[in-house]
RNA sequence: AUUGCAAGUCGACUCAUCGUUCUAUUGGUGCUUAUCGCCUUUAGGAAGGAAAGUCCGGACACCAUAGGGAAGCAUAGCGGCUAACAGCCGUCGUCCGCAUUAAGCGGUAUAGGACAAGUGCAACAGAAAGAAUGUACAGGUAAUGCUGUAGUGAAAUCAGGUAAACUCUAUGCGGUGAAAUGCCACGUAAACUUGCGCUUGAGAGUUCCCGCUCGAUGCAAGAGGGUAGGCAGAUAGAGUUUGUUGGUAACAACAAACCCAGAUAAAUGAUGAGAAACUUGACCAACAUCAAGUUACAGAAUCCGGCUUAUAGACUUGCAAAAAAG
């Protein structure tokens, strides 16, 4: 099982991010909502994540519960390998105004990892 | 040894599992070449005292080798330090506290030039703090606050106070800001519409005027598209530590040793266990033990020097206070 989470696994075009936005799908299992779209040339899955400014005004705290999210997707993401291979693009958005335990985060993500591979499938 | 105040120093440990990034490195691999990319082995480095606020000052880059004037901004005893400063050090004055016959001692206080030009402002008291008005007594006049005294007040047609009031004086300041700037790659488009202009000069040089320079494959606006990737800048520096010398000090000089983050939708972590400190509760004469809780402020973004603000806890030094013991 791979748990690594190298730089060619994060997201980082904006234009991507901007579609995910504007057309993206959603799920949501609070405090974690994930946007996503099927791209088609990617080797792997990749993922971004968001805490807004709005809700966090602390760049420390900000960046906890994104490393947080981050290991949360590093440890479960085996889940989304699915039959047809499909690949997405992911952006996680944390939804919370208060900071919550790193259990409550992977309950979460492993929610939403399994629901969105059986919409998928 | 307790409490309070002030100054300074530090400000998060250990182990396990799984990860991130940079540097070096082992082995492999990729149409071609490779100093490049990918996979992989091992070793090492990886946030702060404020990284914060973005308030000052610089370095650096570009714009006329940055010129004259206006406007604007900043500073304000004196001397020094510094690359520079609104910072720091010393000192004088003022203010506050303590003490004394007096000299003096202390201070986390102090934007501390000019009210000898002009304008403004001023509590209470007072008739009146000035284009106004006139109380009492005395003197004087043709007549009148015309004169003196009293009275109010810090100050009364004689002026004074106030400039973190306008202002004046002296000194300093060109603008922009790492999204600067240079290069490479990719991509379309020297495309379309409208306006202006082509030496009788549109426009640009980031407040305005002058001047100077540039300027025609130009400038401005619109609609619709493309790109938004890499390298340099950019991490060895006004660098850190120690020592010696000079200086009251800020600081400087010299010598030795050291290399101490370099990300970019943004690495430096996540989870679990333990240790330590403190608080509360149980038990107890007390220690110990057990349980629960807490462990701050806060995350580099071109780099330095300051200032300001936030900060649990620990340690050191100084001052003050009460009680107990000796």
């Amino acid at each position: 099982m791979n748990f690594r989470f190298p730089k060619k696994e994060k997201l980082k075009s904006k234009k991507t991010i901007e579609r995910l936005f504007s057309e993206g799908k959603t799920l949501k299992k609070f405090p974690v909502r994930v946007n996503y779209i099927p791209v088609e040339n990617y080797e792997t899955c990749k993922a971004a994540f968001v805490v807004p400014k709005r809700n966090f005004k602390l760049a420390v705290d900000r960046n906890r519960i994104k490393r947080q999210l981050k290991e949360a997707y590093r440890l479960h993401k085996h889940l989304l390998n699915n039959r047809s291979g499909v690949k997405f693009a992911l952006l996680f958005i944390y939804l919370g105004g208060k900071k919550l335990s790193y259990q409550e985060i992977e309950k979460s993500m492993v929610n939403l990892l399994n629901r969105l591979t059986n919409e998928t499938d």
